[in-house]
RNA sequence: UGGGGUAUAGCCAAGCGGUAAGGCAACAGACUUUGACUCUGUCAUUCGUUGGUUCGAAUCCAGCUACCCCAG
């Protein structure tokens, strides 16, 4: 058997990729390039893909007697991720660039490049776990609930389960590091990434305005009543449930309620009005394949890092959904990521419009 | 121009003779393979200004300045 391993350069591929090989795997590990940080100035070492990564990456597979490529996927990055990126701050939603990375390049682009050099399967380092009940493959929460990943593989088919290994699924991030340590990785002690990765210095809106060489036009700050109370920056600045950088003080905290494309305008109000019951969710990923054939009570996860909560789901059509949770959410972002739980399986994901 | 009122941080604001609360904003960390939220920390040696009274003044008194309101 033979696989092909994402590694980034960070602890959690490199310890995937010696758990591979160990498995007996015949391996073959690679780097995918996605942009240059270095050509937007900055050098962070705390993101993938640049070049201390890739050294890193290389240095492990060598460590680990293994082929080692980089696969130039920059074009392909920034067609699919950044420009959808830019796109939906443009229209006033949140992308989620990690789960568009994992769809399109991980599990689509690196996908195919493992069947031309004759791999069985893709190996990568997330903390998820696929296992197989009858003749369909099952996606699970990562064991160690505080690392797990497995909001962000939603759009996983049956096809790609059946042909993904995740090695760490099983382990705790402690253990994992452990493992890094014993072998002398260089990277065994590195911080893990954090951030988005085309933009390593925080500031996303620059990047947007670097990338579509636009300007966003100042807009008007409004009340739920309409009323005027300030200047925004522009409504690429502003997601749902945002309290910095509204510079705006008043007798109680404030936050974005709404981003309206067509006015231009950024409605400001309270804590409490910021909860909804209900959502509407796209571009729909069922699992195993099929859709539920009727409403489904179980557990919603509308954002990375929250605890599930209960709702019942209700299926329209192959790929949408409509969701009522059990208790008001607070801040349901279009453009997220809604995913539905069953315990520790992922029943599906989509996009919160 | 008369009469009255108010001046405390970027904004709002407590303080009423005993040594400058609090909120908002901002900034810095923590958290985090998205954006956010959240949490922690920092943020007036000085109270419009000049004098006076007092052991001690943001607090009391007087002058000046600015703004607001009512008259005209």
């Amino acid at each position: 058997m033979k696989a092909l391993i994402a590694m980034s350069g960070g602890v959690d591929s490199s310890v995937a990729a010696l758990l591979t090989k160990n498995m007996g795997y015949e391996c073959i590990g690679c780097t995918m390039k996605l942009h240059d940080n270095e050509d937007a100035g900055v050098e962070k070492s705390k993101t993938c893909c640049s070049l201390n990564d890739v050294e890193d990456a290389r240095s492990v597979a060598i460590r680990l007697g293994m082929p080692y490529y980089v696969f130039n996927f920059k074009d392909g990055f920034k067609e699919k991720i950044i420009y959808k990126f830019i796109d939906c701050y443009e229209n006033g939603i949140t992308p989620n660039p990690c789960i568009d990375c994992n769809r399109y390049m991980k599990f689509d682009k690196l996908f195919e490049r493992a069947k031309v050099l004759g791999c069985d399967c893709i190996v990568t380092g997330h903390y998820a776990r696929i296992e197989k009940e009858g003749d369909k493959f099952l996606l699970k929460k990562g064991l160690d609930e505080t690392k797990d990943q497995s909001y962000v593989l939603y759009s996983l088919t049956q096809e790609q389960l059946a042909h993904t290994l995740f090695p760490l699924g099983n382990l705790p991030k402690t253990e994992v590091r452990k493992i890094a340590n014993e072998n002398n990785f260089i990277n065994a002690n590195k911080s893990d990434s954090q951030d988005i990765c085309f933009v390593p210095d925080g500031d996303y809106a620059k990047v947007i305005e670097l990338h579509s060489g636009k300007t966003y036009p100042k807009g008007k700050f409004v009340t739920k009543d309409g009323k005027v109370i300030g200047e925004h920056k522009g409504i690429i600045h502003y997601t749902i449930g945002q309290r910095r950088g509204l510079g705006i003080s008043s007798e109680c905290p404030l936050y974005v309620c709404e981003i309206c494309k067509e006015n231009n305008t950024v409605c400001l109000g309270s804590n409490e009005d910021l909860f909804k019951s209900e959502a509407d969710v796209v571009d729909f990923n069922w699992i195993c394949g099929v859709p539920a054939e009727k409403y489904i009570k179980c557990k919603v996860k509308i954002r990375y890092k929250q605890k599930e909560q209960d709702a019942t789901v209700y299926p329209k059509g192959e790929n949408k959904i409509h969701i009522v949770f059990d208790e008001p959410q607070r801040a349901i972002t279009p453009g997220q990521a809604a995913v539905l739980y069953d315990g520790d399986t992922v029943l599906g994901g989509g996009i919160i419009i």
